[in-house]
DNA sequence: CGAATCCTTGATTGAAACGGTCGGGATTTT
DNA sequence: AAAATCCCGACCGTTTCAATCAAGGATTCG
């Protein structure tokens, strides 16, 4: 029931880009420095969100990334399955990943039934998510910290 | 975001089992070709459903498996995790198989915090549904079957 | 122009996980 | 004792994963 550390990595790259969103592009060893994410590999994982249209890229001695549209409109359901593939945890049960299972009668079975379920809920919470979400967390949980560093002074 | 072949076996495998609960003991072959699963394969998944305390076996001419308690005691959830470990999406939300991560402050950490919720989602109805339920499911999908049958006719 | 910088692309690698199989041993019934 | 059945650990081929590398192309700055 995992998720790869490559999504990972995709999502973190990203909430970094969100939170400096602006015309501006960022370069791939900044966000690897403070994301503590490998260098090449990063590089692999940027250039395959910049093919899902997530991104878009500067290439020469200014270059960099930044994100292809505003945060709101980049659903982490969607990052996920262009990094990922399927969000439902078996096959026969993925809206956009559906593989037929060897059980004797999909239509008849109690274990899809119940992770149907599942899916829908995986569905639900990470479609209604959008990145802009994900900055503003990101900036509430900063917050945090910062108000209790003025507490603790 | 997936779940194992080896995890789907399981749980069809107690399904079947439950369908059929009774004092009385059923085959790996008789498991194995009603549910289209391979038979060594099968042998390894009940051994290791056994070791968790599931199900029950008997050797000898006469052998075979049965659930080691009530379906109605038998949570999905503990089943997952038995043969597949967390039932979160990224090691660092788990509860039970909690792992850190590498991301620059895990208590600060957005994705984090959003993959919280899924996890929570996904424990919550696997916490709640037993095998009791998955037999009631596969019971009710088997009567619809006979009422188009009916119908049909 | 030339050099430095940075993204692009594809190949490669090593390790782990996955799905599945095998041989032989232990137990029980007939 | 023979036959049926579970038990146990090793093994195997393939795929996936995480990560690295090498060579190349674009872009900007001096």
């Amino acid at each position: 029931m995992k998720l790869t550390v490559r999504g990972e990595y995709a999502l973190r790259a990203l909430t970094h880009l969100g939170l400096r969103h602006s015309a501006k592009v960022i370069q791939i060893s900044a966000i690897s420095a403070a994301e503590n994410i490998p260098k090449r590999f990063l590089e692999q994982i940027l250039n395959d969100l910049r093919t899902g249209g997530f991104v878009e890229s500067r290439r020469g001695v200014a270059g960099g990334y930044r994100l292809a549209k505003p945060p709101e409109k980049i659903v982490i359901a969607g990052v996920i399955r262009h990094i990922e593939g399927a969000l439902a945890p078996i096959g026969c049960v993925s809206e956009n990943y559906y593989e037929k299972c060897n059980c004797p009668d999909e239509a008849r079975c109690a274990l899809r039934s119940i992770m149907k379920e599942v899916r829908d809920s995986i569905a639900h919470l990470l479609e209604k998510t959008t990145l802009a979400d994900l900055v503003t967390r990101a900036e509430k949980l900063k917050a945090v910290d910062l108000a209790d560093a003025d507490f603790v002074i």
